[in-house]
DNA sequence: TATAATAGTTATAATTCATAACTATTAGAG
DNA sequence: CTCTAATAGTTATGAATTATAACTATTATA
């Protein structure tokens, strides 16, 4: 015999189990994101960044100079997506459009001082957020779900 | 003196280097995750599944009876965001709104048979999809990254 | 009984993501 | 060397996802 149930009504749950679920590594990676996304989200705010051009600024002070269409490789966004995220930092002066003399069809992306000085007090609000959620975990652990987090990765590009 | 550059020209960047963000766990969790749902996606279309309408799908089948604002809940979805999703599946005679005496504003989700069926093969090929992304991990590196992500998550919810 | 709260819905806006087509320019085949 | 194809960036646009306000019906509570 199961659960009691008054006649023929529903079986009311008080309790909703993901247990199938979890038993996938995806779940837990779709979980984990959404929490440090809202992090990410809230940490960026004091800066006038979402996770999009706080990547992109990030991407150019490292490699100043790369070309929209490399940037928008290395992000895994559409060109023409791009194009309104560079746009955004341009206008704030962070970064700049600099003319290739050798492509007259190319930019170069250039950061600004102020764009690599925003670069650096952002990047240090993240660490320190990030921090927090990672508190509970040793360094070993943490080196250890980078290499299985890379080894998905590395999976999904080899098919 | 740094790389030679001819004349006044931006540096050429043959290789992108995302270091900076590697050094953030967030990024390689992102990194994954593109790639999980880039599989989940593709194993889910013979389905004519979305990652949404599998969850909350399986979710209905594991906790028959539940209520569409625990699914929302559940789901982390906003409630009338889940409408359209009950709507398909309710459309495609995988599960029923069915009426709860005891409540007549709410309805309590339950699979049909096709659903529960539908459910099984799912999760069945997702599994074997999960697992060829996972190979190359071995059993209890994935049980420490479940943790570690179970930890984050849980960092999250305590906010 | 009156008021507040809840379940589900509708309508709608904001945001994100994807696609086609265009201009300007460069590279490559012949 | 010229013609064609390919590339860089852009514009326009649409699809999909996500979020918000307000509504109906019903239940819980003061």
């Amino acid at each position: 015999m199961t659960k009691p149930r008054q006649q023929d009504a529903p079986p009311v749950v008080e309790h909703v189990s993901d247990d199938t679920l979890r038993q996938f590594v995806g779940y837990h990676v779709k979980r984990a994101m959404n929490v440090i996304q809202g992090d990410l989200a809230k940490t960026l705010r004091p800066f006038d960044l979402r996770m999009v051009t706080y990547s992109a600024l990030v991407l150019i002070v490292d490699n100043p100079g790369l070309r929209q269409s490399q940037l928008a490789t290395a992000m895994d966004v559409e060109r023409p997506n791009l194009v309104v995220i560079i746009d955004e930092l341009e206008r704030r002066d962070l970064i700049l459009r600099e003319k290739v003399p050798t492509d007259r069809r190319a930019y170069a992306l250039m950061p600004t001082l102020a764009g690599r000085q925003l670069c650096d007090k952002a990047i240090a609000a993240v660490k320190a957020h990030e921090a927090r959620l990672l508190a509970g975990l040793a360094p070993p652990e943490i080196k250890e779900v980078v290499r299985a987090l890379s080894q998905i990765e590395l999976r999904g590009s080899e098919e």
